[in-house]
DNA sequence: GGATTTAAGTTTCATTCGAAATTCAATACG
DNA sequence: CGTATTGAATTTCGAATGAAACTTAAATCC
């Protein structure tokens, strides 16, 4: 994934649809180029193409928001890839960043095992032969791709793991970490139960909302990663409480003012 | 999923690819028909596209195994979703005949739950947000997008139903019918311990073939559903033992000489 | 230092494509 | 009974497409 292409996914999220004339001009190179860099970007799922042109996937799933600041994401995905060890056996819950985060492991092919609720996370490291991974059973929601419920709890106490990498929906000094969906927040709570360490990935802007569902304390936390967008005195919070903020510096810093609300699914 | 459509579909299989134009000529309609039935296909994964053409999905997973023979599958499932009634809690394991069952107790809207090991089915059903599906949790079999292992029977276990549908890789008279791979059919085994009623769905050319891992004795088996190609000695031996048998008339039933060996992933 | 390979991008062209307007038949409606 | 209405298929046409041959620049090798 070059620059261009990266630059092509943020022009497509803010236009919603650019034709290939359009892309070949704005980036000054031929068609058969932008082509090409569309053919390689429907093929990861990041936009779709129609005839002549490029359209934002905006479903409303992981695939839909995996585009919107796909940069910054793995940006994140990559600082939290690092602190996995080789051949290390990892709980990673769903979430934009987290997905991106299992692509990083597995395509390293450090003999990772991965243990997730998510079946977006499974099916997306299928073509990483070498990954193991384990599915934590439960009911299948829909939208979200994502198991919940008591058989989720029931099968992650089968396991202890080091790490637990999952998302957040907000954050309130008050009151930590924050979720959408309670079963989804159930279903986390549980694994982190399984694991030494929870670690938390999430954009920036997720430290200006607030779900509706009690997720973690701040004391909870092990580690976040995050980009330069968190609030000064969010950080400082954190780090008062003992949590290890990883900051990564993105490049373009997205300005949500007239983009889509984006929200971890 | 018309006629036309059914028939393009055998045509790219014996064929392995097709142009646009020879296939308007084969089935006397116009190019802009078939490009609109190729859409359909390859939406619904039964086949892909290139420029100008259709070509056979010969991957070696579900999806690809679906498009062959995909008539007689679909008669199969139909007949096995009679079995069912509305409202009712079932288990089905993975198989291509299974994952048209599936599709159509779903779109049946009869408020089916389904219980699987198969992240494809489970990933199927999500189009039909009224049908509730909960997966087996397990390790995660790459190619057969099956989930197996110790997990599965212990998630199994937390549940009684009385149907539970599954394929099945080859059947000899002395030995009953049979898997290819050990971890799935201990997987499926755990699953009938579950069920009041073991029904195989199967092709009939799987009797004439035999697997490596013993999967259920004839008198295990409570219904098979299948086509009208299996051997009548057979048949007659399946009803000794008290089997239910179904057997669907197919319309065309395949050749398998020049065929791709096809076996359920 | 020069030759060779590799990768990324461009130009060109015959072919295929999608969109829209049109035909035709079956079904529903008052 | 006649008239909408719907759905499937067709015709037409300018635009988009993939394939192949070509250009350029960087990396690799002897």
């Amino acid at each position: 994934m070059n620059e261009r292409r990266m630059k092509i996914l943020e022009l497509v999220n803010t236009e919603q649809r650019l034709t290939v004339v359009q892309l070949a001009a704005a980036m000054n190179v031929s068609q058969v180029t932008i082509r090409k860099d569309l053919d390689y970007l429907e093929s990861r799922g990041l936009l779709r193409r129609e005839h002549g042109a490029a359209v934002l996937d905006n479903s409303d799933d992981i695939q839909g928001r995996m585009a919107i600041n796909y940069a910054g994401k793995l940006e994140i995905a990559r600082a939290a890839a690092a602190l996995v060890t080789g051949g290390e056996t990892v709980m990673i819950e769903s979430g934009s960043c987290c997905a991106l985060l299992a692509e990083e492991l597995a395509a390293a092919q450090r003999g990772i095992t991965v243990l997730t609720n998510s079946v977006f996370i499974a099916e997306h490291l299928r073509r990483f032969p070498e990954t193991r991974v384990i599915l934590l059973g439960g009911e299948y929601q829909n939208q979200s791709q994502v198991l919940v419920g008591p058989l989720v709890r029931q099968n992650a106490e089968a396991f202890f793991v080091d790490k637990l990498f999952l998302g957040t929906d907000g954050f309130a000094p008050a009151t930590g970490f924050s979720g959408k969906d309670l079963l989804r927040t159930e279903a986390v709570q549980a694994m982190a139960r399984r694991a030494e360490k929870t670690i938390i990935l999430t954009e920036s802007h997720k430290f200006k909302r607030q779900g509706v569902v009690a997720q973690f304390a701040v004391t909870d936390v092990h580690t976040v990663v995050t980009d330069s967008g968190i609030p000064p005195n969010t950080s400082a919070q954190l780090r008062q409480n003992g949590v290890n903020l990883h900051i990564v510096e993105t490049a373009i810093e997205p300005h949500g003012a007239a983009r889509k609300e984006e929200e971890t699914p």
